[in-house]
DNA sequence: AAAGGCTGCAACCGCTCCATA
DNA sequence: TTATGGAGCGGTTGCAGCCTT
């Protein structure tokens, strides 16, 4: 019984010698790399003992998986990927491995941790739970709008491409350039912004239906977002950092957000 | 300059699933 | 049918480096 609890636990493994744990060093990488080239990545608990390294074969794997691997892709996550993976959580929710799945190169463990730190961060300082329907709703709607426009614009900027390669050749240099503005406006709807682009083609709500006007706050110019202010109709003063990937659209769009999260929050008395 | 706080990421842990003997 | 080992998954933790005061 002990012994079976042992097995479930995968502790005899890690018995069998002097388990090492913590950061991988080069020499360690370097021997797993080559036992792998020769053996193949299966089996892992069998590299682990015969490679002469101390440690486990989920060890072992891990590294070779979220670093080790030759398709393995470092850096920042890109525009394009930061949609897909908005795009496949909603559908599937914490399902990192599957979502990596369609993300050539990326790990679930990257993917995860994207996701901590930047989707949940965004959720608890707006004060609202990441599984609400109320951020959900919001990030189908403003975020990955605001993603493809940004996408758009990046792919049909010449400027904007030269900008990138620039950034990607030496990242040390990050670079901010607008990506084009982006106009939101409020659809009293769906209680939420939208982008124009988006509104035009899907509503006939008129541009008079602006959160400033259910506020009675003021439209600034086009100077960009007043986070003081109760304002409907924005033009995003679009800042992201381009192709770098690490796309500030987070903090851009944060102000943004939290007055929405306002908004929906105080709403119903205005009805 | 230094100390404390914060952030992002690599790695670990516990659990489940699956294949096989 | 069941015990066992391997693989994979999602959650959590620890720490290095950066930032702020």
């Amino acid at each position: 019984m002990e012994d079976y609890e042992r097995n479930l636990n995968s502790l005899t493994q890690e018995e069998d010698f002097d388990v090492r744990k913590g950061p991988w060093t080069e020499e360690e990488d370097a021997i797993l790399v080559n036992f792998v080239s020769i053996h193949g990545d299966a089996r892992w608990n069998h590299i682990a003992r015969s490679s002469g390294l101390k440690r486990t074969g989920k060890s072992c794997r891990l590294r070779w998986l979220n670093y080790l691997r030759p398709d393995v892709r470092r850096g920042n996550i890109t525009l394009e990927e930061q949609f897909m993976i908005l795009k496949l959580h909603s559908l599937w929710g914490n399902r990192w491995s599957k979502i990596a799945q369609y993300l050539p190169g990326r790990t679930d463990n990257e993917i995860k941790n994207y996701w901590r730190t930047r989707v949940q961060k965004q959720a608890k300082h707006l004060r609202c739970d990441v599984n609400s329907n109320l951020f959900k709703e919001t990030m189908r709607n403003v975020w990955m709008p605001r993603l493809v426009e940004r996408i758009n614009a990046q792919s049909s900027s010449a400027t904007c491409e030269q900008t990138e390669s620039m950034i990607i050749t030496d990242p040390s240099q990050r670079i901010q350039e607008p990506v084009g503005p982006g106009l939101v406006q409020f659809n009293s709807n769906h209680r939420q912004f939208v982008p124009v682009s988006e509104l035009s083609a899907t509503s006939s709500n008129s541009p008079a239906e602006t959160l400033s006007e259910v506020h009675g706050g003021v439209v600034t110019g086009s100077g960009g977002y007043d986070p003081m202010g109760q304002t409907g109709l924005e033009e995003f003063n679009d800042w992201g950092c381009v192709g770098g990937g690490d796309s500030n659209m987070w903090t851009d769009d944060f102000w943004l957000l939290q007055d929405q999260f306002c908004y929906e929050t105080t709403s119903y008395s205005y009805n």
